[in-house]
DNA sequence: TGAAATGTTGGGGCG
DNA sequence: ACGCCCCAACATTTC
């Protein structure tokens, strides 16, 4: 009887740079490529709306990938732990591989299936696929997890300095899978994209997810988007932002590839500015930072990493919870950024921050309130970056934002959108409205709002909140908990 | 990877 | 010419 070898894909949903492949090419036996949509995940964690779709597209070019190269993507629903138990003995499969996931459930999960599968006889090997370093590599100098991310940045860099990264080109052709074996599942099955109503338009308008959009969009950014980065970055009406994240979430592009041919681009072009590059590096930095957060305090998402926050004194407003969900808050430069999230499952980052801050801070809403929200509604959802960015935020975060730091949502928009071009895209009730009172249309006169078509509380709400009066309020919240 | 309040300085209008 | 005030511009401190 032949045996044969197994690929378990997870959050590495490619072909390219791929170590657990590799491994298995290397068996020169049958292979199984197999994806599981695990149902044994807490719920809390299971995927969001946007991330489902997301999958979805992404399993799909997968599966065509590499039908394209003789084999088929197996595709399954349920326990992992007795879906593989019954792959590995039915098809004799003595090689198994996969790469690692680093929230509490999948390295549980993953250690239990490993023992198991050993049990059965079958050779296990996980591998690093989806970050540059193990969460566990960069240390301070007595073996502690770091909480500040600029030490331990310093130290993780010097560590990829000296690193080999395992590049490899997709295979051309696979080995078939075993004679005997039979479909599972096809992607529809998982039932992953909205149906009534269909909310996705806004999606695939912005996005191809898969292998080859993420190559597309980091060559399109190489070229365009690093040149000045340091600088343009901050503005969300320019496409100065890689917007990666969501093929490093699934995978469909290693990170080291990302910073490797950042590295050439570097080199290669002498107008590009170093600090550029380093700026755009440590971007990749925090989300390293972000995991090895989340693998040393695997309750990131649920717990306030500073216990002192467990007092916080939180406010629940359900209206005014919906008004920041819909981009109805009447601040233009947080309603734009909701709106571009609700469209596309995205928001640049700038944008993130003031929104988030908004909530946290002018509506004193708890983090994990926005972080849920963020987690259904953002195509890059990640457990350690949203987790330990939402935290960053609130203050309660390691190496977080002081209490003190309230973004003033118009400030913001004066500076960072100033012509009011990101608005006018995403909040077009107000695009006849010039710049500055675009940034705080209640301070038009009567007569330029008329002009520009807008009445205030019909077309366009009032702020849910004034900003000098909620930034008080948000201090003194703040300066109760007396950890300053 | 803030914003506001407070302090300081220097130019210019003006008696 | 001089002192005084105002205030913009910038710096520092505070939240």
């Amino acid at each position: 009887m032949l045996t044969s070898s197994l690929v378990w894909f997870r959050q590495d949903l490619r072909l390219r740079d791929h170590q657990a492949l590799q491994a298995a090419l290397a068996d020169k036996q049958p292979l199984i490529l197999l994806y599981i949509w695990d149902s044994t995940t807490p719920l809390p964690q299971q995927w969001g709306g946007a991330s489902c779709w997301w999958l979805h597209q992404s399993l799909s070019e997968l599966a065509a990938s590499i039908e394209a190269r003789g084999n088929r993507l197996l595709i399954a629903k349920g326990n992992p732990t007795q879906i593989l138990a019954n792959l590995v003995s039915r098809y004799q499969v003595s090689h198994v591989y996969w790469h690692r996931c680093y929230n509490m459930h999948s390295i549980q999960r993953d250690i239990h299936i490993k023992q198991q599968l050993q049990q059965q006889g079958c050779d296990v090997q996980s591998f690093n696929g989806n970050l540059l370093l193990e969460p566990w590599q960069a240390q301070t100098s007595d073996n502690k997890p770091y909480q500040v991310f600029t030490p331990y940045w310093r130290n993780a860099q010097q560590i990829i300095a000296d690193m080999h990264f395992p590049m490899s080109a997709a295979p051309e052709r696979l080995p078939p899978q075993p004679t005997d074996c039979t479909p599972l599942l096809c992607v529809d099955d998982l039932a992953l994209i909205p149906t009534k109503p269909n909310w996705a338009g806004g999606l695939t308008e912005a996005w191809q997810p898969g292998e080859c959009g993420a190559e597309q969009q980091l060559t399109t950014f190489l070229e365009r988007g690093l040149f000045d980065y340091k600088e343009k970055r901050n503005f969300p009406a320019l496409v100065h932002v890689s917007r990666l994240s969501p093929y490093l979430h699934g995978g469909e592009i290693s990170p080291w590839r990302v910073w490797l041919r950042c590295e050439e681009v570097i080199a290669n072009t002498p107008q590009l500015s170093i600090l550029d590059k380093v700026h755009f590096q440590s971007e990749l930095g925090w989300r390293e930072f972000s995991h090895h957060l989340l693998y040393y305090h695997p309750l990131l998402k649920e717990k306030n990493f500073r216990s002192a926050f467990d007092k916080f004194p939180w406010q629940y407003n359900e209206a005014a919870l919906r008004s920041w969900q819909q981009g109805k808050t009447g601040y233009p430069l947080v309603d734009a950024g909701m709106r571009e999230l609700w469209h596309t499952g995205y928001m640049h980052n700038r944008v993130r921050m003031v929104t988030a801050s908004f909530l946290v801070k002018h509506l004193l809403m708890d983090w994990r309130l926005g972080e849920q929200w963020f987690w259904d509604t953002l195509v890059d959802a990640d457990h350690a970056n949203n987790s330990a960015s939402w935290q960053w935020v609130a203050g309660s975060g390691a190496d977080a934002a002081p209490y003190f730091r309230i973004f003033n949502p118009i400030l913001q928009s004066e500076k960072f959108d100033a012509a009011g071009d990101y608005i006018k895209k995403w909040v077009p009730e107000l695009s006849c409205l010039p710049a500055p009172f675009i940034h705080a249309p209640w301070q038009a006169d009567a007569a330029l709002l008329a002009q520009a078509g807008v009445q205030l509380n019909k077309d366009y709400p009032l702020p849910i909140v004034e900003h000098g009066a909620a930034r008080q309020q948000a201090l003194a919240a703040y300066r109760q908990l007396n950890t300053h």
